[in-house]
DNA sequence: GCCAACGTTGGC
DNA sequence: GCCAACGTTGGC
């Protein structure tokens, strides 16, 4: 069981679109980048994940969970880029901002505060933890 | 809207 | 295989 963090620009597609999904799910398709990629590579069925929104907002705003795991992304005819489907758990009882995160010591080695680049990143057990703490969000 | 940081591409 | 040029991301 692993932990995740999506970035997804909110008029790209937003949390309201991933919840309008429910239970089906939506491949998390358009990243092409390798170590995005690599990270989707490593996904299993039940790993939860933040689903965050980059530029305007900046926050956390919801939980999901991985549906499928890895295979072709149906949005470009190109096999190198592979995705996962995600769909959501539950939202955050209050998001939890970039600006949150940056001021707590104990996530100064989270990739969203060091390698704001990466789209889909790694987080650790601690990390989810806290982050969940901030949002008075169920982890 | 700007621009720094980063990743990718392609010429050599 | 190197690296300059280019495109994109995302914080500010």
């Amino acid at each position: 069981m692993n932990y995740w963090l999506f970035k997804s620009e909110s008029d790209v597609w937003s949390w309201d679109q991933q919840v309008a999904k429910g239970d089906e799910g939506e491949q998390w398709d358009g990243v092409r980048n390798y170590q995005a990629r690599n990270n989707m590579r490593q996904m299993q069925i039940g790993d939860l994940g933040f689903f965050y929104h980059s530029r305007a907002e900046k926050e956390v705003v919801g939980i999901v969970t991985v549906c499928a795991e890895a295979h072709p992304d149906s949005s470009i005819d190109d096999p190198r880029w592979e995705c996962v489907d995600i769909k959501a758990v539950r939202p955050f009882i209050s998001p939890v901002t970039l600006a949150m995160c940056k001021d707590d010591p104990r996530l100064a080695e989270m990739v969203l505060v060091n390698n704001s680049r990466l789209s889909v990143q790694p987080v650790s057990k601690e990390e989810w933890e806290i982050v969940c703490e901030l949002g008075n969000t169920a982890p």
